[in-house]
RNA sequence: GCCGAAGUGGCGGAACCGGCAGACGCGGCGGACUUAAACUCCGCUGACUCGCAAGGGUCGUGUGGGUUCGAACCCCACCUUCGGCACCA
C-alpha cells in the first residue's frame, strides 16, 4: 500500500492534462497522401517476380459526377486488404479506372446540353481528386477510361473476332419504343401504363434487327464454377440464371381444316415427355411465327387485340404465376404425335417466345400454370400419372399433380400404362418418338443470347458497314477504331444522333467501294465491363488490346471486389468474355476472378437506394472535412458485416474517432493520467509489474492473432472492435509503472501495425514520430511485414467452464487448463450450487462439450 | 410472381463448427475533472420479477411448429425488408 501512495504522490508532479499535440486528420492526411505517391509506394514493378503476385480488383465505377459513401464502402475496405497483402510479402497490383460510356451521361447531353464527354471528363476529373482523399492506394498510372477511342478501339477489334468466330450475329429482337424518343431503357419506361419518361407517349414493342453475342454456347461450361472461390449465392443464381433442363422436343402437327391445308410442324419443348397422352391443349407464344398463318378468320381480331396487349407488358408481368391467366383460342387444331388427337391451339402471354421453341403442349393435370389455364377455360384436364398407392377413377383433381416420385405410375396413356414416368415412361416415350422422327431428346437453356445492340450514342460504335451489294461488310482492322463523331446534333429528342449524321452514317464499302452506311446502333457497356482487367496491365498498348506476357503473370484476379447486383450480368459476362478470349487465344486462362467478394449496398437514410433525384446522398467530403479519411474509413469497416451493407447514418461515427484519439495519446503520451478515474495511474490490485507486462503482451498477442485472420475472412466490423478493445486495456495501464516499457512498447507498435491497413494514415504519423522518438531513420510503416504472434505470450494456464443443468447455466468453474474429463466431472459434481440444485437426484448423462462445457442432465 | 439474401436490446451490430445470447460502438443514466460548459476519463445499462443487500428466478434472437442433452444457428410452413429479373451500371 506504502509503495502505491508514493507512486501516486510522484505523478502529481506532472500537469495532469496532456500538452501533446492534438489529433488533426486533416492536417496530417494530405500530406502523407502526397508523400506516398511522391515515393511512388502504390506503382510496382508488374516484371518483378521475387514475390508473389496479388491481383487485386474492385469494380469500377460510372462516373456520374459525385462520389457517395456507398463508393467508400466498397473501396476503402478494399484498399484495406491490398495494403494487408502487400505487408504479408505480396507484389499488389490495385489499378482504378471509369466506365464512363451509359445513359446517363446522355441524358445529361439532352437535358442540359452538354456534350456527353465534356460531361464525362469533367466529372472523371472530380472524382479523381475524391477517389484521392480516400488515401487508398490505387496504381493511377494504370488508369483506364472506356470512353476513350484508346479503349473503345479494342472492344471493336474483339467485336470483329467474334463476328469471325461465328460468336456475333445479327436477329430481330423487341425494343421498347417510343414514337417521338425512339429506344428506351426499362428505367426509362414508367408508370403501370408504360409511358415514356420524355414524352408521355405510350411505349409500345418494335422488333428492330440488332447485335448479339452467343454466350449460349458457353452455358454449359458456365455452370462449372470448379477452380474458383465465388460466394454459394453468386453461384446459385447464375446456376438458376443459365436454367439448364433436360427434356424432349416433340414435334406436333397443325390438323387440317376449312381454312388451311394443316400439316405445319408445330416444335415444342417439355421436360416431361412422359406426359404426353394428358396433352388437351397447346399453347403457343403470342409472337410465334404461326399464329398469323394459323388463325381462322372467325378469331383474326380477337387474337390480334390479345397479341397487341400481350407485347405491351414487361416480361415480369407475363412470368407472374399469381395473377389470372388470360389467353385466346386461334381456332386451330393440331395433332398428337402418339395418338393423333386433335387438341385445339391457344396463344397466352405466359409462354414466351424467347424460351424453348416459344410453344408449349399444355398438360393442365401435371403442370400447375396449365392446370390454372385449363380450368380458367374449361379445358379437359386429364390424369396420366397417379400416385403408385391410389384408387383408380377417384374423382376430379383439386391441383395439378406434378411429383416425380419414382413409385407413380402411368395411366390413360396407351401402351406406356404402368411405367414409372421417370425415368422409364420418359425414356420410352422420347425413344418411340425419336423412332419416328417426331422427337428426339434435348436440352434447353432459360439464357437467352446476349443483345449487345443498342440505339444510342454514348458508347462504342459497332464497327460494320451494310453495303447494297456486299451486304454486312466488317470495318477493316487497320480503319479501327471507328470514332464517335463529336460534333453531334441531340435535337432535344431520345434518338441517337448517330441516326442522322451525314458524316458518320455514309461511307465507302472496303470492299467494293461503293457508298455504303455504316451500323448506327453502338454497344452494350457491359462489353467494356467484361474484360477491363486485362486491360488495366497495358493500358496504353496500341498494337493490340492485351499484353500477353503480363496476362498471362497476373491474371486471374486474385481477389474481385464488388456489389451483389452484378450477381448475373457482369459477372457472368466477365466469364463468358473469358472463355472467348482464350479460345482466341487471346488469353490462357477460362475464368477472370480466383476469388469473389460481394460486400451489401448502403442504402441512404430513408432505406431508399441512394440517388440524386430522391436527394438521399450521403457526402463523403463532409464527414472526411470533420473527422478525417481514417475515421471515416474506420467507421465504414465497423459499422457492420462487409457483405450487407444497409441505410446509411453516421450514427456512431464519433465512437470511432474517439478511438482513433485513444490510440493518439496512447502512443504520444502513455504517462498522462486523465482525471475521473480514481484508479488511473496504478497497477490493478491483484497484479505486479511483471503480472502486468504478462497481461500487455498477452491482450497484444491475442488480439494480433484474431485481427490476422479477420483481415484474411474481411470481417473488418469485428476486427476494428478487437482494436478497440486492446486500446482499452492499454488504457488502464496508462500513467502507470508499467506504461512505456517494453510490453507497452511492444503492444502499441502492434497497435499501429494492425491499424496501418485500415486507418492508414494516423498509424504513418505516428509511426513516423515513434521512429523519430527512438532516434531511427524513417521508413513507412506501409512497406513493414506484418507481424506474428508470440505463442509464448498468449498460452492459457486456467479456463473458465460453464455448468449446466438440462441445458441452463447455473454455476461456472476455473481450472487448469489441461484437465481431463473424468477429473473435470469430479469437481463440477462436488460444487456446493450443483450438489443443492441436483438435490441427491443421479445425473442421467453428464455432456462435455469439446472441453468448453459441461451439461448435466437429470430428469424429473 | 420467379431467383438470391437478411430479420438478435432504444440503435448499428457480436456470438466463426449446434455449446455462456447481447462482444465492440452509439444513445441513455450516474460520477470525476472544470468557476461553468465543451472535451476527456471512470462506472452502470435486454425485459420482467424476488431480495435491505449479497445474490437469485422467469422470459427473450420476425411468427408458428419440429429435431436435439442443448437451437439466434439445423428442418418444415408463414410474415416482412433488400438485391436481380436481360436497355441503369
Amino acid at each position: 500500500m506504502a509503495s502505491t501512495d508514493e507512486t501516486r504522490t510522484d505523478r502529481m508532479d506532472r500537469p495532469e492534462r496532456s500538452r501533446i499535440e492534438r489529433y488533426d486528420p486533416v492536417a496530417i492526411e494530405p500530406a502523407w497522401q502526397a508523400r506516398w505517391a511522391e515515393l511512388g509506394l502504390y506503382e510496382p514493378d508488374l516484371t518483378d517476380t521475387s514475390r508473389p503476385k496479388y491481383y487485386l480488383l474492385t469494380m469500377y465505377g460510372y462516373p456520374s459526377g459525385d462520389l457517395h459513401i456507398g463508393h467508400w464502402y466498397v473501396k476503402t475496405p478494399t484498399d484495406a486488404i491490398g495494403r494487408f497483402r502487400r505487408m504479408n510479402g505480396d507484389n499488389v497490383f490495385f489499378p482504378i479506372g471509369f466506365d464512363a460510356f451509359g445513359l446517363p451521361a446522355e441524358g445529361a447531353a439532352i437535358k442540359n446540353g452538354v456534350h456527353p464527354a465534356a460531361w464525362t471528363i469533367k466529372n472523371i476529373d472530380h472524382m479523381r481528386d475524391q477517389l484521392r482523399s480516400m488515401g487508398t492506394g490505387f496504381q493511377w498510372s494504370a488508369e483506364l477510361i472506356t470512353s476513350s477511342p484508346e479503349y473503345y478501339r479494342w472492344n471493336q477489334w474483339i467485336f470483329l473476332r467474334f463476328l469471325e468466330a461465328g460468336l456475333a450475329y445479327r436477329a430481330k429482337a423487341p425494343v421498347d419504343w417510343c414514337p417521338n424518343d425512339g429506344t428506351l431503357a426499362r428505367e426509362q419506361v414508367e408508370g403501370p401504363e408504360r409511358r415514356c419518361w420524355r414524352c408521355g407517349a405510350l411505349v409500345e414493342k418494335r422488333d428492330l434487327e440488332q447485335w448479339f453475342f452467343r454466350i449460349t454456347k458457353y452455358a454449359d461450361e458456365l455452370l462449372d464454377f470448379s477452380g474458383i472461390d465465388w460466394p454459394d449465392p453468386i453461384r446459385i443464381q447464375q446456376t438458376n440464371w443459365i436454367g439448364r433442363s433436360e427434356g424432349a422436343e416433340i414435334d406436333f402437327t397443325t390438323a387440317p381444316d376449312d381454312h388451311q391445308p394443316g400439316g405445319h410442324q408445330l416444335r415444342v419443348f417439355t421436360t416431361r415427355p412422359d406426359t404426353l397422352f394428358g396433352a388437351t391443349f397447346m399453347v403457343l407464344a403470342p409472337e410465334h411465327q404461326l399464329v398469323d398463318v394459323l388463325t381462322s378468320p372467325a378469331q383474326r381480331e380477337t387474337v390480334a387485340a390479345y397479341v397487341a396487349q400481350a407485347r405491351r407488358q414487361t416480361e415480369i408481368e407475363r412470368l407472374s404465376t399469381d395473377r389470372p391467366k388470360t389467353g385466346v383460342a386461334i381456332g386451330a387444331d393440331a395433332l398428337n404425335p402418339v395418338n393423333g388427337e386433335r387438341i385445339p391451339i391457344w396463344i397466352a402471354d405466359y409462354v414466351l417466345s424467347g424460351y424453348g421453341t416459344g410453344a408449349i403442349m399444355a398438360v393442365p393435370a401435371h403442370d400447375e400454370r396449365d392446370f390454372a389455364f385449363a380450368q380458367r377455360f374449361g379445358l379437359e384436364i386429364r390424369e396420366v400419372i397417379r400416385p403408385g398407392d391410389a384408387e383408380a377413377g377417384s374423382g376430379p383433381l383439386a391441383a395439378a399433380f406434378v411429383s416425380k416420385a419414382t413409385t407413380d405410375v402411368m395411366v390413360n396413356s396407351g401402351p406406356f400404362d404402368g411405367l414409372a414416368p421417370m425415368p422409364d415412361g420418359f425414356q420410352a416415350i422420347v425413344k418411340t418418338l425419336e423412332r419416328d422422327g417426331r422427337g428426339r431428346f434435348a436440352v434447353s437453356y432459360r439464357i437467352r443470347d446476349w443483345l449487345v445492340s443498342r440505339q444510342r450514342y454514348w458508347g462504342t460504335p459497332i464497327p460494320v458497314i451494310y453495303c447494297p451489294t456486299d451486304g454486312i461488310v466488317p470495318v477493316p482492322d487497320e480503319d479501327l477504331p471507328v470514332r464517335l463523331p463529336e460534333e453531334v446534333d441531340f435535337k432535344g429528342s431520345g434518338e441517337s444522333p448517330l441516326k442522322t449524321d451525314r458524316s458518320f452514317l455514309d461511307v465507302a464499302c472496303p470492299k467494293c467501294g461503293q457508298p455504303a452506311r455504316r451500323e448506327t446502333d453502338t454497344m452494350d457497356t457491359f462489353i467494356d465491363s467484361s474484360w477491363y482487367w486485362f486491360r488495366y496491365l497495358a493500358p496504353h498498348k496500341a498494337d493490340g488490346p492485351v499484353e500477353q506476357d503480363l496476362v498471362e503473370k497476373w491474371t486471374p484476379v486474385d481477389q474481385y471486389t464488388g456489389g451483389a447486383e452484378h450477381a448475373v450480368m457482369h459477372l457472368l459476362y466477365s466469364r463468358f468474355f473469358t472463355k472467348a478470349l482464350a479460345d482466341l487465344g487471346l488469353v490462357g486462362q477460362r475464368e477472370p476472378f480466383k476469388r469473389l467478394f460481394n460486400q451489401g449496398q448502403i442504402l441512404g437514410a430513408d432505406g431508399e437506394r441512394m440517388s440524386k433525384s430522391r436527394g438521399n446522398v450521403q457526402d463523403p467530403d463532409e464527414l472526411v472535412q470533420r473527422y478525417g479519411a481514417d475515421t471515416v474509413r474506420l467507421f465504414l469497416m465497423f459499422m457492420g458485416p462487409w457483405d450487407q451493407g444497409g441505410a446509411w447514418s453516421s450514427t456512431g461515427i464519433g465512437g470511432v474517432h474517439r478511438f482513433l484519439n485513444r490510440v493518439w495519446t496512447l502512443t504520444l503520451d502513455p504517462h498522462g493520467i486523465e482525471g475521473g478515474d480514481p484508479e488511473a495511474g496504478r497497477l490493478p490490485s491483484s497484479e505486479d509489474a511483471a503480472a502486468a507486462e504478462r497481461t500487455i503482451r498477452m491482450a497484444a498477442h491475442r488480439t494480433l492473432r484474431v485481427v490476422t485472420d479477420e483481415y484474411e475472412g474481411f470481417r473488418f466490423n469485428t476486427m476494428v472492435a478487437h482494436l478497440m478493445e486492446l486500446a482499452n486495456a492499454l488504457f488502464r495501464y496508462r500513467g502507470s509503472e508499467v506504461a512505456g516499457g517494453a510490453a507497452w512498447d511492444e503492444a502499441i507498435g502492434l497497435l499501429l501495425l494492425m491499424l496501418a491497413p485500415s486507418a492508414p494514415h494516423i498509424a504513418e504519423e505516428l509511426w513516423s514520430r515513434r521512429l523519430a522518438g527512438a532516434g531511427a531513420a524513417w521508413s513507412s510503416i506501409h512497406v513493414e511485414t506484418w507481424p506474428s504472434v508470440d505463442a509464448s505470450a498468449i498460452a492459457d494456464e486456467t479456463r473458465e467452464i460453464p455448468i449446466q443443468i438440462n441445458g441452463k447455466v447455473r454455476d461456472r468453474v476455473v481450472v487448469a487448463a489441461g484437465i481431463d474429463q473424468a477429473e473435470l466431472e469430479r469437481i463440477v459434481l462436488e460444487r456446493p450450487r450443483i450438489v443443492e440444485l441436483l438435490a441427491g437426484r443421479p445425473p442421467d448423462r453428464v455432456i462435455h462439450a469439446g472441453g468448453r462445457l459441461v451439461n448435466i442432465v437429470v430428469r424429473g
